[in-house]
DNA sequence: GTCTATACGACGATAGAC
DNA sequence: GTCTATCGTCGTATAGAC
């Protein structure tokens, strides 16, 4: 076997930066090839199911990404108010400021295939329990955690959208900062 | 000159419809026919700009249409909070309790053109607007306002993303029973 | 104004050499 | 494992008859 020029872990890293900027239909194998550096046929035989196998395996490295790279933080020791201001700060990084797009709406318009949508279901699915517990850690019953945790992320995927629509940022800046007394309450104001 | 199948009005509802549910790239020529009635050729007679101009004259009318079946109720002699209230019911019907996407969001992926680009920024831009306003008339200082209807508009668009990739509706509905207390503040609760 | 028929490029996907 | 070359299909867009 050739040495692989692009290691796995690459490849999968450039399709979901591509698929974030042009979404599924947007990213053509052409614009493929060039992002990741491989030539199409090289492609099918690192993704044997071809364009919607590398939407689901971008979906699924993104859902780890964020797990592993912003909502961490949510299972630390500090006090619960440093872990949500972690978690926002990293929420800053992951989206430049508003700059990036989320996946989550990028990869769920057109055909990406069931396992894709899976996946991102499964990455919302987790998002919102993760800042679910977060706010019943602030004293929330169940279905108030539930509501603020939807919200919270609503918010955030709200804010880029308006963000790509009217090219102003401040939205989700705002989105971001207000993220600890969306999720926590007013305690946290 | 023969007799027009489909009135223009029509043409362009069906347009946006299907825009809105499949996205820019999704609608294909194909698409568009099927759900117009009308050959390609035909369309391209109507709409010489081809489909980016479909994607403008689309977004155009949504544009219109919002304001008028949405946002309507704001200029109107009534109390505040009965306004907002009207907007509320007025948005849970057109986005079909969070079972329609938005125009906003899914045809601002692709290549629509700049004219379409236009249009959608001019409908978020007039639709905060409205928003602002509403929140300035409860007493909040301009920057403040518009903070409010950005957030209430992110809110709406988000819960939209959120009920698209989980599939459930319940963030919508929030959303939407929250709008008065978004814009209004404590005030409204 | 609408239609049938078609041009032509880009699309996703495959074959086979190295 | 990667490449060049190619397949068949569908994309947008046009031509010309009625």
């Amino acid at each position: 076997m050739a040495p692989r020029l692009v290691t796995d872990q690459q490849l999968v890293e450039r399709l979901t930066g591509l698929f974030r900027q042009v979404g599924y239909e947007g990213a053509s194998l052409n614009a493929i090839a060039e992002a990741t550096g491989l030539q199409k046929s090289s492609l099918y035989h690192r993704f044997p199911g071809g364009k919607q196998q590398m939407a689901a395996e971008a979906s699924a490295a993104v859902l780890d990404e964020f797990a592993s790279s912003v909502l961490a933080p949510a299972g630390r020791d500090d006090p619960l108010h440093e872990r949500v201001a972690a978690i926002a700060a990293n929420l800053d990084r992951f989206y430049d400021g508003g700059a990036r797009y989320c996946l989550l709406d990028m990869l769920s318009v057109g055909e990406p295939g069931v396992d894709a949508a899976t996946n991102l279901a499964a990455a919302a699915a987790a998002w919102i329990d993760i800042f679910a517990a977060l706010a019943r850690e602030s004293g929330a019953d169940a279905p108030t955690a539930l509501a603020r945790a939807q919200d919270a992320v609503a918010a955030i995927e709200g804010a880029l959208v308006v963000s790509r629509v009217t090219g102003d940022r401040d939205a989700f800046t705002r989105a971001v900062r207000l993220l600890p007394q969306r999720l926590l309450g007013e305690a946290a104001a």
